[in-house]
DNA sequence: ATTAGCACTCTCACGGTGAGAGTGCTAATA
DNA sequence: TATTAGCACTCTCACCGTGAGAGTGCTAAT
């Protein structure tokens, strides 16, 4: 990108920040009006020229104003926007409100997904980490009913799996707390990978119990975490999806599926902070006139949760990238405060 | 309303067939074509005067063809579609993949949303049962770290709550476990309401935990059962939503609100089959332009679940009760068969 | 380098028009 | 009396042309 000079790149900035609040393509007259630039309309419109020649700025048709392109907006999220932060008292609200709330991380992430939502306007998704270590705390058996019984799995993070067992003979739940008992002493602080190495050995009854806790394992190790969305109804309203009805109505499909992979892009991860992903970035064709700012939290694993908000391309990228660092370095610190 | 001649009956059912299809106001002359009717279309048309003036039909226009009103689609649904029942294959292609999947609950309910909405293309909510008398079964104390713990119980049908304590003092993981047995013997096999009666009693760090899990479980008998929905893309390519997107945008705004009522009204629910709640019939607003078919299943409970479809109101109401009235009785029977 | 002025282009809202679709009515018919 | 053919009538919708308005691009002056 050719370097683009000082007053160039404020009249970009203007121009997102114009078409960000109005919707309507920018015209030069506007920003004279609406900024009093030391520079008449004519000269805007040169800017303008040669910003749209280095590709920053996009014009609908001939007489219409400019509307930035997704160059634009990189380049405006790059150098332009400057490191924004919510306020102490926004912080504040936000922070009281988990506190308030139980201290489990499934909560947490509602939690959270309502709030980006509702704060932005915008559709929030925010994905819980896979854990990466699975390593026993605790387990119990639990009877149920005839052969029946429960095999209750707490891991790290006080993560609570469970699933039911069909035993070879009925036995009381003192017996059950037997097996129990001993499956613990063989188990207990073990990741799965050294329970793979080490499988646990119980005679009787106690071999079914033991292999359906490596199953557990295994299935929970290969599971998503499961992510929690909010806002879709103040996202349709978005101006920008009220035609192409066929496209908005596939971008919405992809909610449908089970993993949010193609929503909000994995490759986002990759480093620390806060990503930003403009429109034709995403590798998802529906997302195409979207934009996906995303942050991991619980970020020393590879498997870490995210943060994610999902707007059209004009889109108050300060504000979510903000927000969207405010929430997930909240969510670290709940968690590293609870589950250390 | 009046009585309503057989022939003309036929001629109403006809018309919702043709709309349901096509999405387009029928013609009686379309009709007279498409079903060989012994009648001409100057007779058809006379007919469907009547039925628009007994409420069952509408006019766009002075000169489209008709289209069913709320009432007629009532009279449809009550008289006319006949006790529509799934196909074998069908019912054995669904009862399969229940049983491939793990024998929980929420994957069920996951599973069964996942399969109405795909093969109704409409969007689909199944609603967890709120278990009305919470039972304990089980309940065990682990170690955190430091000063928490984690309070898991097992309740029947195998659901398992948690809640992180905060002891008085610090205990290893075996006086944990002599808390836990303490407090099972006085809790174990007890309800909400006996434990309400008679709360248990322990000294020491004991009588956080005995608060804690009173707490719990006052919260979890408040607490919604949670839901799954899917089908959002399917719903939005139907040609209703086309346009009003204001409207539309409304109604979607209700799927962000935590619970259900205001999508599926639990009136409708009173009494045990299939009901079908059309149109302007619904007690939201956003939803005058949607029917809903809701089966209770659980249905023993006051706080049963449901399994619910949303389409608009021009849908194949006799598939979308017949999946209902499966999905909800195959629910029923694996809740039996596995929780008893 | 900036700017005023102006011609040019494109959109959009408006109104008119004609084709097409479907009805409602009437009069003829079985 | 019920049915039906025929026909006038109505309403929509797509199409078109038009004119106003908005905003640019260019040119010439500063």
């Amino acid at each position: 990108m050719q370097s683009v000079s000082n007053r160039r790149a404020g009249i970009l900035r203007l121009v997102v920040r114009e078409y960000v609040d109005t919707a309507a393509p920018v015209a030069s007259k506007t920003i004279w009006e609406k900024y009093e630039l030391p520079a008449s309309p004519a000269t805007i419109r040169s800017e303008m020229q040669a910003l749209e020649a280095a590709g920053l700025l996009t014009h609908p048709h001939t007489s219409a104003g400019r509307v930035p392109s997704d160059e634009g907006y990189r380049y405006f999220v790059e150098s332009l926007m400057g490191p924004e932060e919510l306020r102490d008292d926004e912080k504040a609200t936000i922070r009281h409100q988990f506190y308030q709330a139980a201290p489990e991380l499934d909560e947490w992430a509602q939690l959270g997904a309502v709030l980006l939502a509702r704060s932005l306007g915008l559709l929030a998704v925010v994905a819980l980490p896979r854990s990466e270590e699975v390593r026993i705390r605790h387990l119990e058996l639990v009877s149920l009913k005839d052969l029946l019984a429960l095999l209750v799995v707490v891991l790290r993070e006080a993560r609570v799996l469970k699933q039911l067992v069909t035993l070879d003979a009925v036995g009381d739940q003192a017996e059950l707390s037997q097996i129990s008992a001993r499956l613990n002493d063989q188990v207990a602080g073990k990741t799965l990978s050294e329970i793979r190495q080490r499988p646990p050995t119980l005679e009787g009854s106690g071999t079914a119990v033991a292999e359906a806790l490596v199953q557990l394992l295994e299935d929970h190790a290969l599971r998503e975490g499961g992510a929690h969305v909010q806002g879709l109804g103040d996202f349709l309203e978005q101006p920008e999806f009220q035609d192409d009805h066929e496209e908005f109505a596939n971008l919405i499909g992809l909610l449908d599926q089970p993993s949010f992979d193609r929503v909000v892009p994995l490759g986002a991860l990759a480093d620390g902070g806060v990503s930003v992903v403009i429109g034709e970035e995403n590798p998802a064709q529906e997302m195409r006139r979207c934009s996906v700012v995303v942050a991991p939290y619980s970020a020393g694993s590879r498997h870490s949760g995210f943060v994610g908000v999902v707007g059209p391309t004009r889109m108050r990228y300060g504000r979510a990238v903000a927000s969207a660092r405010y929430l997930s370095s909240l969510l670290d610190e709940l968690m590293y405060d609870v589950y250390g």
